[in-house]
DNA sequence: CCTCCTCGTTCCGCCAAGAGGAACATCTGT
DNA sequence: ACAGATGTTCCTCTTGGCGGAACGAGGAGG
């Protein structure tokens, strides 16, 4: 697998613990999680102790397992409060929301996943809202699609590696099928899903880019599948696209002008552009 | 100072320089981080890499500094989502809203500082609103001062030696005063504060206990001090006590009888309590 | 435009922090 | 009461990673 330069183990270990927590049950023992990441139990006791001491777990007496502490809570708000993604795409989520009338969302690509940073909900009464900070799986959902669609080979190839579990009935599992997708969705520069994630739902994503045209995120539009008709979802294709556009320039720092996207390309006079550094995203 | 058994020193390192983002400025560079916690440069740097390969931190190639990253997002999400303490207190603050017509709240105690968890805003129109996820220090506000009264000496000691500044005109920072106003909070069973943490502002708290009788969080009642004058605020007291003395029952898992705080001691046949085992929090 | 200062990043050899296996203590379900 | 599993602790050996210093890239100021 391609090892982040740099970085140290223990610390990776650290990480991988904290992120157990993300997607799996409230809490996690010693023993299961020590066999999930292939860990000695004393190396994932000691870790837990240290972070219990650090509020970031909670040791449960009841159960006799670990979960996150107050201080994960405390991190995270403040994640989600200096998002530079979520803050800047804010106003045009609400834009989205007026126009069209339905729930309006803002997601984060993070490792193997992605996460709803915040949405605007729709102005109709029956209305779709979705939850935000849960890690998702990329290859379901028009927002994970799309995210996929517009990253690295090798993220797709891992991605696309991994178990690929179907999340409702019309998931595509189907690693080939995927890839033909991802394509289409890279050369419409949009994705759309119908009930891929939740069933009933439907829903038009196109990507936030960062440097070298890969995607840090994504601006989506979802509702209800008996309002989002395939010729409705045709239709708000464009507000989408250009709702991201305009994120991903404001997010780049230019002042969101009304010219076509730049070409990725050296943006100076340095011989080398900033771009090639290595895939780490910048802001989020 | 009173290390934690059993942790690894490098763990350790990681959660504080997570810890470093709770409160510090949105992004912060190797050295200063470094700096902070009395690191080199070299480890600090390593380990933001790794915890940037999981997402945890993202670099921000205009600053050239690192900030929290979008799998904090989803940390904090999911702990505030799990939270027992939270989940158990929302009914009983609505409950305490609904009588009160005033801003009620849940905190949590984290090493070192504590945190609103959830609030349920007044019914007036001018209402107070608290800002969720933040850690707070705490020597200030009636919450604060609450949950460190009901700590241990240890905790108490450790909190009134550091710089204890002002965050308002109101704050008292003078140790031997707060040891004085800590006792009074321990003999009454709830705190009061004016402006203390929030120029006018005013609030009550009482303690949700743990085991051992030391403070897990708080529930307070908060509101602007035009509407909450001394007469008021002794008249809320009962209220914001009895709702705390529920949720500490319910958090313990016994079925919130109308007895009295049942006193700190062995509770079965077991020669040693479970509640001397160290000081760690069960359920946040 | 050049210089200096600072910051982030990288390199490398030495060494103590921590990995790991196994024993111990506890609790649960039958 | 027993058996199995789980969290916790112990102890020794070794390898991961600490730290000091060198490197390269910016940015501020002259």
């Amino acid at each position: 697998m391609p090892e982040a330069t740099g970085g140290t183990s223990s610390s990776e270990r650290v990480a991988d613990i904290l992120l157990l927590f993300s997607d799996g049950p409230r809490t996690i023992g010693v023993t299961r999680a020590a066999r999930e990441l292939g860990l000695s139990k004393a190396v994932v006791h000691r870790i837990l102790q240290s972070l219990t001491g650090r509020g970031l777990v909670a040791y449960d007496a009841a159960s006799r397992e670990y979960g996150l502490g107050p201080a994960a809570a405390s991190l995270g708000s403040r994640a989600l409060r200096d998002s530079d993604l979520r803050a800047v795409a804010l106003p045009h989520l609400v834009d989205l929301r007026d126009r069209l009338h339905e729930t309006a969302t803002v997601s984060a690509k993070v490792p193997g996943g992605r996460l709803f940073l915040d949405q605007v909900v729709g102005a109709h009464e029956i209305t779709m809202s979705v939850e935000v900070g849960r890690r998702l799986p990329l290859h379901a959902g028009a927002v994970g699609k799309c995210i996929l669609a517009f990253s690295t080979p090798d993220e797709i190839d891992l991605a696309l590696s991994r178990d690929l579990r179907a999340v409702t009935q019309a998931t595509v599992v189907d690693p080939d099928r995927l890839r033909a997708e991802l394509a289409r969705i890279r050369a419409d520069g949009h994705a759309a899903s119908v009930g891929e994630r939740e069933a009933g739902a439907a829903s038009v994503a196109a990507p936030v880019l960062g440097r070298a045209d890969v995607a840090v995120g994504a601006v989506s539009v979802c509702g209800p599948r008996f309002r989002l008709t395939d010729e409705r979802i045709a239709a708000v294709v464009p507000d989408v696209v250009a709702a991201a556009t305009l994120v991903t320039d404001a997010l780049a720092g230019r002042a969101t002008p009304g010219g076509p996207r730049r070409p990725a390309g050296p943006d100076s006079a340095t011989g080398r552009s900033p771009l090639d550094r290595d895939g780490q995203s910048l802001t989020f």
